[in-house]
DNA sequence: ATAGGGTTAG
């Protein structure tokens, strides 16, 4: 692969760049690396910036190679710095991006104009909102509080994580207002709830961008406001995939199944072409209506496009859909033949077996994933303390609820303590504690049907049918309602199955 | 070499 040695500076440029735009694995990584040991280029500060560049930038998952080389690297340049520092920024451990700055302080390395944006981005990805306003005062201390870049990674830290008021304040003192530093702060007021904020500075937007349209739309589908999405929706110039996918998963969130479809079909017929994240919405409007036959036929079509290979996503919620709709075989089947799981793999099928009555087979997975090292979380121990409760496994389920916090570190949530009151009180026949555990529950939160429906049934298994007429009307009054929805059987679902079945062939 | 950003399951 590497045939000719380098020999001298510029007349090299375009080889050593036609060399390193080839390098798209670690293999080739490796063996170039080697190359440029065995010919003593290791000290050779333009091929270590390649070096790092190749492996921190260029090339997915191999940071912790750029990690391993940048530590041997004596004297690092600016560069090499923040090279390391954006790959670790984008990688999924952004910590490192803040650690090395925090070195490179240290070993009072000056950084320059491109440096805070790197190290912003890491703040901003984990939410550590003290250091991401101590970078600010670096930023400030250094000069670079006017530099365009800077300034709007910090709008974006703050409107994002930070305080809105400042990132408000630095917006406005911008020189220069960009469509990159509106749509932060846009986006920022959008998604911490600030909505009407954010649907005034939308307005007021120069440009806008089709990101802060769909931002937008997101944000009102997701709260339910249908129509306010749906005004968006028809007036924004320019729709994307993701536009469609929106509005789809606003609708089937609200249980309208029928305007999800018919979404569906209007995205085919402007010829937007579906993607996972569009059918992963079909699916789960499939699960809610428990329209088995059309989420096997997706399935199905699914299988075919992706020649039998599916992301473990899809695989995630086509167990789901499964479990739901009652067909715990067809579960169990996409599950072991699933190549590659997650936790919600095996989140997806033990509590789709605890929710069916098969608590000795969701039990049994969970000690297979525990035998597995797969770190089960909180919504793991949900599945395996219903399994518990419906099996009357009073001990077994204790036992569980304290390995949560014992080994795992788990704060029991509501839903736990559900699960708890659910099994001591009808185990045991003791109304009075439930009722008390779960009455104190309602006070924490009173937006989940779940836990009334959880509370009605502790009343009910007594014959307390006065309880379960209260609980209904506790629900009436805190308006916690479980809405109908459409079903998608009843949808017209012409242009599904058409796209399903008829569009592959084309 | 630079900045921002949307969709999915539990």
């Amino acid at each position: 692969m590497i045939r000719k040695r380098t020999t001298g500076n510029s007349s090299n440029l375009h080889q050593r760049s036609t060399l390193w735009r080839k390098c798209t694995n670690l293999r080739t990584l490796k063996q170039i690396h080697a190359f440029v040991i065995i010919n003593g280029f290791n000290s050779n500060s333009s091929a270590l910036r390649e070096l790092i560049y190749t492996s921190a930038i260029a090339i997915s998952f191999t940071i912790d190679y750029a990690h391993r080389l940048f530590a041997h690297i004596t004297e690092p340049d600016l560069f090499m710095w923040n090279t390391m520092i954006r790959g670790s920024a984008q990688s999924p451990n952004p910590f490192l991006a803040v650690s090395l700055y925090t070195q490179m302080e240290r070993r009072c390395v000056r950084p320059d104009d491109y440096t805070f944006p790197f190290v912003l981005k890491a703040c901003t990805k984990l939410s550590w909102v003290n250091m991401g306003c101590v970078i600010h005062g670096k930023v400030v201390k250094f000069g670079f509080e006017s530099n365009t870049f800077a300034r709007n990674t910090l709008i974006h830290f703050h409107a994002n994580c930070g305080d809105l008021r400042v990132a408000s304040e630095l917006f406005d003192g911008s020189a220069k207002r960009d469509v990159v530093a509106w749509s932060a702060l846009t986006t920022g007021y959008a998604r911490r709830g600030k909505l009407s904020i954010a649907r005034g500075l939308f307005d007021e937007m120069p440009v806008k961008d089709l990101v802060s349209w769909n931002v937008m739309i997101t944000c009102y589908a997701k709260r339910g406001e249908m129509q306010s999405a749906r005004e968006l929706f028809d007036e924004v110039p320019k729709r994307d995939v993701v536009t469609w996918n929106a509005m789809i998963a606003g609708y089937v969130l609200c249980g309208s199944h029928k305007q999800a479809v018919e979404m569906f079909e209007e995205m085919k017929c402007v010829g937007e072409r579906p993607d996972e994240v569009t059918m992963l919405s079909l699916l789960s409007a499939c699960s809610d209506s428990g329209a088995l036959d059309v989420g096997e036929k997706i399935h199905c079509a699914l299988l075919e496009i992706c020649s039998g290979h599916l992301s473990i996503v899809l695989g995630n919620v086509i167990i789901d859909m499964y479990a739901k709709c009652g067909s715990i075989e067809k579960a169990l089947e996409v599950f072991r033949g699933m190549r590659e799981k997650d936790e919600s793999t095996w989140n997806s099928i033990i509590g789709g077996l605890a929710f069916h009555g098969h608590s000795e087979e969701a039990i049994c997975l969970f000690k297979e994933m525990r035998r597995m090292k797969i770190r089960p979380n909180e919504i793991t121990f949900v599945g395996v303390l219903v399994a518990c409760s419906h099996a009357g496994k009073v001990k077994e389920g204790r036992r569980y609820f304290n390995l949560m916090r014992d080994e795992y570190n788990i704060e029991p949530n509501i839903r736990h303590y559900g699960c708890m009151v659910d099994m001591l009180g009808t185990i045991h026949g003791n109304v009075e504690l439930g009722r008390h555990a779960n009455e104190q529950l309602l006070k924490m939160r009173r937006d989940q049907s779940g836990d009334y429906v959880l509370l009605s049934n502790i009343y009910a298994s007594q014959g307390e049918w006065d309880g379960v007429e209260r609980v209904r009307q506790l629900m009436d009054d805190s308006g916690v309602k479980k809405e109908p929805g459409c079903s998608l059987i009843e949808a017209d679902n012409k242009a599904l199955m058409h796209y399903l079945f008829d569009s592959n062939s084309k």
